[in-house]
DNA sequence: TTCATTTAGTGGACTTTTGCAACTGGTTTC
DNA sequence: GAAACCAGTTGCAAAAGTCCACTAAATGAA
């Protein structure tokens, strides 16, 4: 187990982050924190910002009506009750609708209203630019690449959970 | 404006994902919930659990006797406050100690003590397992590409905050 | 048909985080 | 020595996620 330099250092450049240089969720985990925040400033005011949910059930609603909840709740990984009370928020910010299913009345069909549709045009462009910005230091075909991968990390993931 | 296919799906499966597709903010972000989600359940009861914070804040510690709360805190992303109240937790459960530095009556030092030594043994063979296992899935090489571009991009955003 | 099981969504309480801003010394610069 | 700056602390408020129990509806098996 070899030790770093003892020196207390003061200047975060040349430190050597251990075992955590080689593990990838590390990586995920902070990168995270900085997209996220750089992503919530940007949406600042826009209704939806903070949080990974909004962004996709807005999408996903406007995409798919009638959309269940449970379905979104499962592709943003949150647990029935955390998409509850979101889904309430966007209903009371008048983003979507939110109607008993005439197939299943346990279940609700989502709806898009005309301001979520608006925000949604918005959105489509905001958020992937955002992105592209955030990690525009990285050369195009390395972005790719890392989509690519998880991408199918993502799907993966979905599946099994 | 091409629209999805305007049944309800009720299967996660084959639903879009839209611009998020080509998003690799989504990504990051959801994948970010999984692993951190995995890793939690992985260290329950371990002392250092909940939050990007507590883990490479003992490895460093462990590593860099004398380092001080400000660039632990810069490194992974939180401010001062934040940080500190990470420190004083670790304190209160004595796995790091916190001195007043005596070149910088402002700044202190922090000091790894027996029980958080012990600890970042643990965690050093704890963290990378759960990273690998949880990634299993891709293949090596690819892990390997992803860890490569994520590296960068961790310590050019590290640079430029 | 009836009864047990599973599923969709709700509600409550709780923990934990985090973000902001103001504030206290201590240090440096000019 | 005064102004600007920096390290860390504190308090508050907002928010986010988790856990668990509960209702109501659908399913399916006896």
């Amino acid at each position: 187990m070899p030790k770093q330099p003892s020196k207390p250092p003061t200047t975060p450049q040349d430190i050597n982050l251990d075992v955590l240089e080689g593990t990838l969720s590390f990586y995920i985990r902070t990168i995270n924190i900085a997209v996220s925040r750089d992503l919530d400033t940007c949406l600042e005011g826009l209704d939806v910002a903070k949080g990974t949910g909004k962004i996709t059930t807005l999408l996903l609603v406007d995409s798919y009506p009638g959309i269940r909840p449970s379905v979104i709740a499962h592709l943003t990984m949150r647990d029935r009750s955390a998409m509850g009370r979101l889904i309430e928020q966007m209903v009371a910010h008048d983003l979507i609708r939110r109607e008993v299913s005439s197939e299943d009345s346990r279940a609700q069909e989502l709806y898009i209203t005309e301001a979520g549709a608006a925000l949604a045009v918005k959105i489509r462009e905001l958020v992937p630019k955002q992105s592209r910005d955030f990690f525009s230091f990285i050369p195009d075909d390395e972005q790719q690449q890392l989509m690519d991968i998880l991408r199918r990390a993502y799907r993966r993931i979905v599946e099994t959970t």
